[in-house]
DNA sequence: TGAAATGTTGGGGCG
DNA sequence: ACGCCCCAACATTTC
């Protein structure tokens, strides 16, 4: 009865961290103690809260299923409790003699709840608590100015980013741990993790820890050279590591993927190769960045980044919001990007940041709300990137875009898309266009283009002078 | 990780 | 041949 309980047991609590390989805490658990209890907190509305996306849920189920079926070929069972994090921990400690609990940190004002909220009633039963650094290869405080300030300027951030060597990728687990003693009860799991359904589909986006894997080399071995020409065009497939729904849930350690990009770099035989390897790499400083501004700055997270914007004056209605969200605003770059997002989960990054420039700045919506609205559709939704990426778009964050850099929706289109194939495939009533008329339908023989596509339910000319009239308000007041 | 307004320049049409 | 105008192409400035 008591042979088990004289083996060091340390329960590692999988959150964003859905992965075997590369992950610091479950590493440091099967190092230091001799026996494994793995363990998931399914916490109320975690599938079905106000927040939560279709394409991120199904995603998150089959990442779960995957650790599942991972996690048994080590000869472990994952227990999932259904509660909160601090009650469930403790007696799940408690029955099964664990002396400490491992898990890796997360830099959202929820997560840093939990944490402390784990902390205080575990060591009220004397179980250790220990966070370690996973998602990231800085943290919030680990990248600072010369003066020992935090930056909150991306490029001089990625600098000082850039002259780290950053941590290696954990080893694969060594020696098999001791399995949980027998008995330990575990919550049915939903269908969706017993049966993952992939997502597929023209944007989907598979899921699990050896799906990821396949995503990155996929991506290393060839794309990531054309990367800097490749990946301002939404039509191609290629042109995006499609890697944030990984990262977002952690079926895919950051150190991994640096140490992959540096090797790609390495095997680079131009310029322009090793051009594709930066740009790739600063778009993952971009990531971190925002994580870090997110922990330092919390109140990103509902409210802008300078104080001053909070009083911005929006005038826009919500029958614009609903037709903005229903890919009906007769912009067809922006009515092609929202329609692929409400079906696939899944917008592209210069969609993302034309899409939410025209709320904000064409529309003059709050971009919390446009923020929001991502959360709900996006299959990799995360808090930092998402607040971050807003408020750079609205002008309000930190080292955002200017007020008066206002993207004019039809010459984005052109740029980006510039034989208008994306829009085709999302926008069908503007199938029969050509590559001059599909950008601005109302321009041409609108006979061409149906009765069923919207007229554009705002001019750009005009919304954005009242824009940069409202910013002017704001910033004098 | 713009766009629009405004300014400048230079080539060509044309009286 | 010359000056004038137009305007495209580029540069600068402003938002």
């Amino acid at each position: 009865m008591l042979g088990w309980r004289a083996l060091k047991t340390i329960i590692h609590w999988f959150r964003r961290d859905l992965r075997i390989a590369d992950n610091v805490a479950l590493h440091e658990a099967y190092t230091r103690g001799e026996r494994l209890v793995p363990f998931f907190c399914w916490e109320d509305g975690l599938v079905d809260g106000p927040d939560c996306a279709p394409a991120r849920t199904e995603f998150f189920l089959a990442s779960l299923g995957s650790l599942v079926r991972n996690l048994e070929a080590l000869g472990h069972r994952l227990v999932v409790r259904r509660g909160t994090p601090a009650v469930e921990l403790r007696k799940l400690a408690a029955e099964t003699g664990a002396s400490a609990v491992f898990a890796n940190r997360g830099y959202e004002p929820g997560g840093r709840r939990d944490d402390d909220a784990v902390a205080k009633a575990l060591g009220a039963v004397s179980v250790g608590f220990q966070t370690f650094k996973d998602a990231v290869a800085w943290e919030e405080r680990e990248i600072l100015t010369a003066a020992g300030g935090v930056y909150t300027v991306f490029t001089p951030y990625s600098k000082a980013w850039k002259l780290r060597t950053p941590p290696p990728a954990r080893p694969k687990l060594g020696k098999a741990r001791q399995p949980m003693p027998p008995g330990i009860a575990s919550a049915e799991l939903p269908p969706g993790v017993a049966e993952p359904r992939v997502p597929t589909g023209p944007d989907g986006v598979p899921a699990g820890e050896r799906a990821a894997q396949q995503a990155l080399d996929a991506f290393v071995v060839e794309r990531v050279f054309a990367y800097a020409e490749a990946r301002d065009y939404p039509a191609l497939a290629g042109g995006t590591s499609r890697l944030s729904p990984h990262l977002r849930l952690g079926t895919l350690g950051i150190r991994t993927i640096l140490a992959r990009l540096a090797e790609a770099r390495a095997r680079a035989t131009s310029d322009a190769a090793r051009k594709g390897c930066d740009v790739w790499l600063t778009e993952l400083v971009w990531r971190e960045f925002y994580q870090q501004i997110l922990a330092n700055h919390p109140h990103v997270a509902t409210r802008c980044f300078r104080p001053e914007y909070d009083a911005l004056g929006w005038s826009g209605t919500d029958a614009q919001f609903d037709a903005w969200r229903a890919g009906q605003t007769g912009y067809p770059i922006v009515d092609a990007a929202m329609r692929c997002l409400d079906a696939t989960g899944w917008m592209h990054n210069r969609l993302r940041m034309i899409v939410s420039m025209f709320l904000t700045k064409d529309l003059l919506l709050p971009w919390q709300r446009g923020e929001r609205w991502f959360m709900q559709r996006l299959v990799d939704g995360d808090l930092a990137a998402n607040s971050g990426g807003w408020q750079w778009s609205a002008g309000t964050g930190t080292d955002a875009a200017p007020y008066f850099r206002i993207f004019n929706p039809v010459t984005q289109g052109r740029r980006f898309d510039p034989d208008g194939e994306f829009i085709r495939r999302w926008v069908p009533e503007l199938a029969g266009l050509d590559a001059k008329a599909v950008h601005a339908p109302w321009e041409g023989p609108l006979a061409a283009a149906g009765a069923r596509y919207p007229r554009p339910i705002v001019d750009h000319a005009v919304q954005r002078g009242r824009c940069l009239a409202m910013f002017k308000a704001a910033r004098g007041a």
